[in-house]
DNA sequence: TTCGATACTGAAACTTGTTCTAGGTTAGCG
DNA sequence: CGCTAACCTAGAACAAGTTTCAGTATCGAA
């Protein structure tokens, strides 16, 4: 179930590489203050040292840069969420659990939180293969806590789906302000249970 | 249960209340055609027939407007589904019948589908209000095809939620075309499944 | 009816995402 | 080494959201 971002076609040469590091990072730091709004083109370039130009070669829109990002950070967190699996009893709590884990980790960013969601929703059809990608990070990591004995079946698959649009949602209520930690909390456990619904019983 | 969408603060003469009608009406045919992109401020501006500053003092935003515009939809949608409310046996069924129902009433026109959901995922904390007052409409319609007896119970309201959240993010994919018509039902009808997890039963 | 406050108009200006252009640089290859 | 195509840079230019301002119209109260 690994989900490695794509190399991609062409590869790219060293220096290449770490421009697009560069630009990455600049993206990310840019966001941790301000937001969405924060992470302005012209300055993400002079951050990380390229051309206006050269930023759109790389990534061709504003969004795709943000979503870009979020790649780049999902995958950091996946890592990092490896290392301890959660230890719930029941697949629906080790999902709540990693998911909770996962929001703990964009608590201490909101701001990055805030530019790296608020590009994805906001993606249109051009950027449909990028958000995609970042759609199936997510799925491995909830499927990689649920910890299944074999492959899931269409039932579950959908319930992860549900608890990825919930998960989403639920991130953007909050990071509107209008839902409270706390609510987040009950949501996700709520709609975990939709796991154990799904899964070892008879129909 | 009825959620009138606030009348706010100062009473509108009656040539304001038809402006703001105008700029409404304008800004719902824009979206019909190009979407998002197609509702530009200045078009709508010359399209209501009023000043560009003016559309600014009756929407401080684009996405103000645009959730204005999606608050007007929903009261009309409202309306229509409690003529012909929903026949299903369970809450459940009833809940995910009416969501498919709105659903298809999007469908008929994507693009204004497109617009007014954009705007709603990409609202910062300055529309909140705005936002929750759609929200509190959606959970007024989906509590009416519950049809409950009773009040419902706090655990009811997080399904709810749940629902919700559900609801938001697959029409997103399906915007996006991340997602077939047939999946958005599949996953509707999963997330529905909560409520009858939640309701009688004894705990 | 008249007055003062508030709202509206038209137009310019400002901001930031995006595109374009002309010229310099780099990488790979014979 | 020298060539060529692809890449990069600086900067201007354009598009659409938003703000501002001076002047005019409208409204509600005295």
């Amino acid at each position: 179930m690994t989900a490695e971002v794509k190399p991609s076609s062409p590869p790219l040469t060293e220096r290449q590489e770490a421009r697009r590091r560069r630009i990455l990072h600049a993206s990310a730091q840019l966001a941790s203050r301000g937001g969405f709004d924060a992470v302005q083109m012209r300055e993400v370039a002079e951050a990380a040292g390229v051309a206006l130009g050269t930023l759109y070669r790389y990534f061709p829109s504003k969004v795709h840069l943000l979503v870009a990002t979020m790649q780049d950070q999902l995958q950091h967190l996946h890592t990092t969420l490896r290392k301890r699996p959660p230890a719930g009893e029941s697949a629906a709590e080790r999902v709540a659990e990693t998911l909770m884990r996962a929001f703990r980790a964009l608590q201490r960013e909101p701001q990055l939180a805030d530019a790296m969601v608020r590009a994805l929703t906001f993606a249109d059809r051009s950027v449909s293969p990028e958000v995609d990608t970042v759609s199936r990070q997510t799925t491995a990591i909830i499927l990689d806590a649920m910890d299944l004995p074999g492959p899931p079946d269409p039932e579950q698959l959908s319930a992860v789906r549900v608890i990825e649009h919930t998960w989403h949602s639920a991130l953007i209520t909050w990071l509107s302000g209008r839902a409270s930690i706390a609510q987040v909390k009950i949501d996700i456990e709520t709609v975990c249970r939709l796991i154990d619904l799904t899964g070892p019983e008879p129909r």
